[in-house]
DNA sequence: CTTGACCATGACAATTTGTGACACGTACAA
DNA sequence: TTGTACGTGTCACAAATTGTCATGGTCAAG
């Protein structure tokens, strides 16, 4: 019940059904944000799992415990658990909480490596930081945000034919339904506010039986 | 009780009676670390008392209550506190749990002299020790608090997709309720203050399914 | 030239976001 | 205590954006 409240509101859940069953999860290589550990799970005593988590991680631990266990309690604040919810409780406090505790451990996170601040091809812009588009003149073209989206994925991916299904999935994560035509109508849109010619565009050329593909080079450019 | 209890254990209290009482305590000068609230108080509403505290101070506070039910807990996590402990409880989990509130308040701590004092971002000046911003000229421009505190936010936060539910997490520390627009309206109240087309904003853009994102590069500046 | 699959796009519907109006709580002054 | 001003959340409706559908156009193969 939990993994599918937690999955409805935009988690990816493992769920582990022993301290055995959660080291097997660990260990499978996945970054794993937070722990929420029931310590009433049958088998390893959940204040032990608690100790030996934090002997080698520091991956932030909500404990779920029981009524009438103060002492459990207190010892796993006392070993390192970040937070810890008494049962029964209300699957919004949870969420609230598991947010709450990440946010505290991503807080001095850098995201790696740096992504390229603007995109140029054929004169235009596309400011990545600030979510803009600069015509050859360096007047900004104002884009809707789904509009921006498909641009900024055909300029990380120039000269390849991408089918809708790749730029539904690239948009959304989500793959294409057998008659969805959203990503033609978007495409249309965006061709009306960079492409001279509508009836032979340049920048963005149809595949038959294909897709998109986008023509132009692109070159990261230093942002100024 | 409790005072004995807390000050053989390291900590030094002051206890008060009332929401007087803790005004009192509050205003005469001593930094206080952590704000114990029963909100059985006789005279002014604990729940009350808290969202007052809020409002002023970011002192960490732990509600203590004699009906431990889920409504309770969430309304006073909701109102900003940062724990919650129904009654009755064992002095050692309190004591627990004022170590685990405490920890994580002084975690995020920066030396003082490290935070910077101003962050500038494309001529405007928010001074974060004044809590004051600063259009390009130089002239003050006046923000609510709440307006103040969103732009702080997307100032140590700039160029990211910010969700709704991340900007209410940052803001009050509380996940968003499905029906929840207090974000947007803030959104727009601020935008009138600091963008020049409000049909086209530049430094606060909307994605779409996402969330906000704020465009300018932000600098922090010494403070003069 | 015809055919059938595919694509472009106007029109409209659904969804999401913007914002004026209002209500409520608080602060402060009279 | 009362009155006034202010800040902020909620609601309702307006506006913008996006998805869906239907129509007509385009293309390649025969």
């Amino acid at each position: 019940m939990m993994t599918s409240y937690m999955t409805d509101n935009g988690f990816e859940v493992a769920a582990a059904r022993s301290g055995r069953d959660l080291d097997r999860v660990m260990a499978s290589g996945g970054k794993i944000d937070c722990v929420i550990l029931d310590v009433g799970l049958p088998g390893e005593d959940g204040l032990s799992i608690c100790r030996r988590l934090r002997g080698k991680s520091t991956v932030p631990i909500i404990m779920v415990t029981g009524r009438g266990t103060d002492t459990d309690r207190i010892v796993g604040l006392e070993l390192g658990a970040d937070d810890y919810l008494p049962k029964p409780f209300n699957p919004r406090e949870l969420l609230a909480r598991v947010r709450a505790v990440m946010r505290r451990s991503t807080q001095g996170e850098q995201p790696p490596g740096e992504a390229p601040q603007s995109l140029t091809f054929e004169g235009w812009r596309l400011d990545m930081a600030r979510r803009q588009l600069f015509a050859p003149d360096g007047a900004p073209r104002s884009l809707t945000s789904g509009e921006f989206n498909i641009l900024s994925i055909f300029c990380q991916n120039p000269r390849k034919v991408l089918s809708r299904d790749d730029l539904l999935d690239l948009l959304h994560g989500r793959a294409a339904a057998v008659f969805d035509r959203s990503i033609d109508v978007q495409i249309s849109r965006l061709r009306r506010k960079i492409e001279i010619n509508l009836k032979d565009p340049s920048f963005i050329k149809t595949v038959r039986y294909g897709g998109y593909f986008f023509t132009p080079q692109v070159v990261a450019a230093a942002d100024n």
